[in-house]
RNA sequence: CGGAGCGUAGCGCAGCCUGGUAGCGCACCUGCUUCGGGAGCAGGGGGUCGGAGGUUCGAAUCCUCUCGCUCCGACCA
C-alpha cells in the first residue's frame, strides 16, 4: 500500500477521552473511531490488525479439529427462555422488539443457539465428538464501558462449543482448547497464562481464564515467576492424543497461577518467596466445562450404542478477539507508539522515502516496494511529500516492526537502512539484502 | 447503579466566576523558503458554543430541564 492513497487519519495530540495507552494509540494511529460509549468503527489500519488476529484464531481452531460456522447477532428471546437465562441475564442483555412485537435480543453469547442447532440435527452418539465455533460480534450492555476496545459493549469474540458423549470426552475437549489457545496467543507474540477461575453466570465447575500480564489489567493475579517462562514453542501437537494434550495442560497449570477470585493464600505462600509474583492481568480468553447444563434444559440428546437417549456433555470456550488488540498494545509499546509483533502487524514493513520527488530515491523505493510485494509481503510505502521527521513519527506510532529507510546519502553508497522498531537498531545493506532479510523474518511467522 | 466531572472548529484547549462583535495551538487550503526525527514566514477557509425552555435590551457566560461522553467504585470476554 502506498500511504498517499491509504486512509490513515493519525492524530498528533492525545484525545481527551483515552486514559490508557492502548486506547490512546489506537485512536492516534487512526485504527478506531468511537461512535457511542463502548461502540467503535474499525478504520482501515485497525480493521487490518483485527482481521489478522481473527485469521490466526481461525487457523488454530481448525488445526485443533474445530469446525467454523456463523450464527446471527440477533436471537429470538424464546431460546433463552428455554434455558432460563432470559430472566437471569439482567440488564447486560440488550433486548429488542421487532415490528411484530416479538422479543429479540442482541446475542451476548451463543450457548442456547448452538444447542438449538445441535438438537435439530444430531441424534446419534456416532456423530460425536463435535466442536463448533464462530467468530461473531457480541453485545453486552455494560454499565460502564471503558478502555476503548478492552471493555466495549460491542465486541468481536470467538466462541466455541463442544458436544461429547462422556465427561471424559468433554474434558479432553477442554484440554484441547487450552492447548490450542496457548498456541494461538503465542503466535500473536503474547504470553497469556491460564489461571483457574471462578465460574460466572455461564456456569460450570471447571474453568480457566487466560490472562496477559499488564499493569493496566482489570484483574489482580498471583503467580509463580516460572509460569510466564513456559512456552509451547513450535512443538508438534497431536490434538487427538489425549495423554499428550493432557500432559501439556498439566505442564501449564501445575505451577501456581490464580486470579483474585480463586486466590489461595496458603498455596501461594508455599512458593519460594523470590518466585511469588503479584500483578495485574487482562483476560483475553476463557474455557469452561459445564456438563449437561444446557443440553438438559434444552433437550440436546443423543442415542447411545445401548439405545438410551442421554443429554450431551458440553463446554464453551471464548477468545476476546477485539480485546486482543488492546492487550497486544498494552504489552507492546513505547513512548513513541505501538510495536506490533510480527505475527499480527498490519503491514510487514514500512518504506520511508526521505526525499520524495527525487528521481533516485523514488525509483529505489518503487523497486523495493515491488520486490516486497512480489515476495508475497504487504509493505506500507510512505510516499507522501512530508519531511523525514513526520514520516518517522508516523511509522513509529503505527508500530510496523521493520522499516526500510531510503535516502540520497545511502543510495550514493549503494545502501538502504533496515531498522527494527523494537530495538531501534539500524543496519545498512543493499536493497536486495533488505528484501531478503524481511522475507526471511516473516518466513518464521507462517 | 452510587460518587465526581466534561460538552466551545476535525483534534487539544482558553473564554463562563464578574452577560456586551467567539479566541489560541495543531490540522486543512494558497504561495515562497526549507528538507535524516512531527520546519519557517505570509495569506486564507471553517464554529446556530450538545439540545430545549427561561431570565435579560442583550446569553457560550445566569437559571431549569434534557441528551451525550469521561473518570472513581460495585459488575464483566
Amino acid at each position: 500500500m502506498r500511504l498517499s492513497r491509504y486512509f490513515l487519519p493519525v492524530l498528533k495530540e492525545n484525545p481527551a477521552e483515552a486514559q490508557i495507552v492502548s486506547h490512546r494509540y489506537m485512536l492516534r494511529a487512526g485504527m478506531i473511531k468511537q461512535q457511542a460509549a463502548g461502540i467503535y468503527s474499525w478504520l482501515p489500519l485497525g480493521f487490518k490488525v483485527l482481521k489478522r488476529i481473527e485469521q490466526i484464531v481461525h487457523e488454530e481452531q481448525i488445526r485443533a479439529g474445530h469446525i467454523p460456522l456463523l450464527m446471527p447477532t440477533l436471537q429470538p428471546a424464546d431460546l433463552w427462555r428455554e434455558s432460563g437465562r432470559y430472566d437471569d441475564y439482567g440488564q447486560e442483555m440488550l433486548r429488542i422488539k421487532d415490528r411484530h412485537e416479538r422479543d429479540m435480543l442482541f446475542g451476548p453469547t451463543n450457548e442456547e443457539m448452538i444447542t438449538d442447532i445441535f438438537r435439530a440435527h444430531v441424534n446419534s452418539y456416532k456423530e460425536l465428538p463435535l466442536t463448533l465455533y464462530h467468530i461473531q460480534w457480541k453485545f453486552r450492555d455494560e454499565v460502564r464501558p471503558r478502555f476503548g476496545v478492552m471493555r466495549g459493549r460491542e465486541f468481536l469474540m470467538k466462541d466455541g462449543y463442544n458436544f461429547d458423549l462422556t465427561k471424559e470426552d468433554a474434558l479432553h475437549a477442554y484440554n484441547r482448547h487450552m492447548v490450542s489457545y496457548l498456541r494461538t496467543y503465542e503466535r500473536m507474540g503474547l504470553t497469556a497464562i491460564p489461571m483457574r477461575a471462578a465460574s460466572g453466570p455461564i456456569g460450570g465447575d471447571n474453568t480457566h481464564e487466560f490472562l496477559v500480564l499488564a499493569s493496566t489489567g482489570e484483574s489482580e493475579v498471583f503467580y509463580d515467576a516460572k509460569v510466564p517462562e513456559l512456552k509451547l514453542g513450535d512443538r508438534a501437537v497431536d490434538y487427538d492424543n489425549r495423554a499428550e494434550v493432557a500432559a501439556i495442560c498439566e505442564e501449564f497449570t501445575t505451577l501456581y497461577a490464580r486470579t483474585d477470585e480463586t486466590h489461595d493464600e496458603a498455596a501461594f505462600n508455599a512458593i519460594p518467596e523470590e518466585r511469588r509474583k503479584v500483578g495485574r492481568g487482562i483476560e483475553v480468553g476463557q474455557i469452561f466445562y459445564f456438563g449437561t447444563k444446557y443440553s438438559e434444559s434444552m433437550g440436546a440428546t443423543v442415542v447411545t450404542a445401548e439405545g438410551n437417549r442421554v443429554p450431551v456433555e458440553m463446554g464453551s470456550h471464548g477468545i476476546g478477539v477485539s480485546r486482543l488488540l488492546g492487550a497486544l498494545i498494552e504489552a507492546n509499546h513505547d513512548d513513541k507508539g505501538i510495536i506490533w509483533p510480527e505475527g499480527v502487524t498490519p503491514f510487514h514493513c514500512g518504506i520511508v522515502n526521505l526525499k520524495q520527488g527525487d528521481a533516485g530515491t523514488d525509483a529505489a523505493c518503487e523497486g523495493l516496494y515491488k520486490a516486497l510485494v512480489a515476495a508475497g509481503l504487504d509493505p506500507l510505502y510512505d510516499d507522501r511529500d512530508e519531511r523525514a521527521g513526520a514520516k518517522f513519527a508516523t511509522m513509529d506510532l503505527i508500530g510496523l516492526p521493520w522499516r526500510i529507510t531510503v535516502g540520497p546519502k545511502g543510495l550514493g553508497k549503494g545502501v538502504v537502512e533496515l531498522t527494527s522498531r523494537r530495538t531501534g537498531e539500524s543496519v545498512e545493506m543493499s536493497a536486495e539484502d533488505a528484501v531478503a532479510r524481511i522475507v526471511e523474518i516473516y518466513a518464521a511467522h507462517r
